[in-house]
DNA sequence: CATTGTATGTAACCTTTGTTACACCATAAC
DNA sequence: GTTATGGTGTAACAAAGGTTACATACAATG
């Protein structure tokens, strides 16, 4: 494990640091898939990612969803952190975008360390400051985008995520994300394909040029 | 400024705390309707609510707007923070709702604070708490739900705001704030009139009932 | 009182998005 | 093979919201 937190966050923790959260932290491998939290969960602990990537998404009275962005290595959430210190439940689901690894850091020492470390309340911080702007981006997209801008800016950025021009979803699950529906989906998927943007296949889609 | 700063964060400081806040800030006084930031605008400071209300706005491309929420007294402005610690420029505007007092503090005394102080740790990350909830709320908002529960959601946070059932605005301001048209607005506000809901004049509209 | 500028009301129309319905096709199960 | 299941394509329609256009009303000013 202290291999795996020197390589991903050595940049960034003092030594001590690394050495505590070694010793307090518990080592974790989640399939992709796996639901890691839903909403009203309560919070056990702080994820520190080490590979893979997880999916976070916000969910109305209804089940429907919306999705915010992704974690990947070298990535805390905030929203978690959000969730210790009011004490509440969680407001958001996280799912295992792909097979991933990580340690989980039991709560009562995240405000030690922040009174302890200044690189770990730089990193909180500095995770704050990512989480907020990054819903901000999903906010301005929902708000200012017409829908097949926001089909383009998801699939990249699942072309990115994924580190593949490949994306192994079906109309309906991208419907999910993007809170719209499938005959919508397909409806624009159609259009970017006649474009030349992308090419369509069951159960996966080619990304050939999002420009 | 000493006993304003008592009245409004002596239950959230210690008075070390607040003598080093008196001693480096300066107390300033803006009117309704004041610019205090706008897009790319360097930070020069952090701000501490004293009375009044500040508006808080996402902008795009174009210049289209988005409330995002209002700041109050006992309050201060995450998003300022964020933009300090990336060393980025403002992301958002800023616009006086009310006659507001406040105090203005630099930005290099937020870091020496953070680590002297745990209220002031504690204030910080309270403060990113709230507005991150802030701006899931909007979210929400946006995206789960129809213009004329938007438009009802809007009205309401104005009454609780200003502290009056008089809301001093024209058609066209809510359109702006909501990021929809004056036409729109117009047609739904006449439909909650029908209902009984509202009073419509010129220039201000009373709210009677919003259930 | 006449003029001007701004706020509001309303109709007609268009675009985007969502809904329903159904056909078709691929794959896995039998 | 046949069947069942789930994914995709498409048409027809509905609803929400945005746009254009214009009438009317109010208030401030000269």
């Amino acid at each position: 494990m202290i291999q795996e937190l020197k390589d991903n966050y050595g940049h960034l923790f003092e030594k001590e640091l690394i050495n505590e959260i070694a010793q307090v932290g518990t080592f974790k491998e989640v399939p992709a898939g796996y639901t890691m939290m839903a909403i009203g969960d309560y919070i056990r602990g702080v994820p520190l990612l080490i590979s893979g990537a997880i999916k976070v998404m916000r969910e109305d009275k209804e089940g429907d969803e919306l999705l915010l962005y992704y974690l990947e290595s070298g990535e805390t959430c905030s929203m978690t952190m959000n969730c210790c210190m009011g004490h509440t439940k969680s407001e958001i689901k996280a799912v295992a975008e792909q097979d991933t690894k990580l340690i989980m850091v039991p709560v009562q020492k995240m405000e030690e360390w922040t009174a302890k470390y200044k690189s770990w309340r730089d990193f909180v911080f500095q995770s704050y400051h990512n989480r907020l702007n990054e819903v901000l981006h999903i906010l301005d997209s929902v708000a200012f985008e017409k829908m097949d801008q926001r089909l383009v800016n998801y699939l990249k950025e699942k072309v990115r995520i994924n580190d593949s021009n490949t994306i192994q979803n079906t109309h309906q699950e991208i419907a999910y994300d993007l809170h719209s529906s499938r005959v919508v989906i397909s409806r624009l998927l159609k259009k970017l394909e006649q474009m030349g943007a992308i090419e369509l296949h069951r159960n996966h889609i080619k990304i050939i040029d999002l420009e």
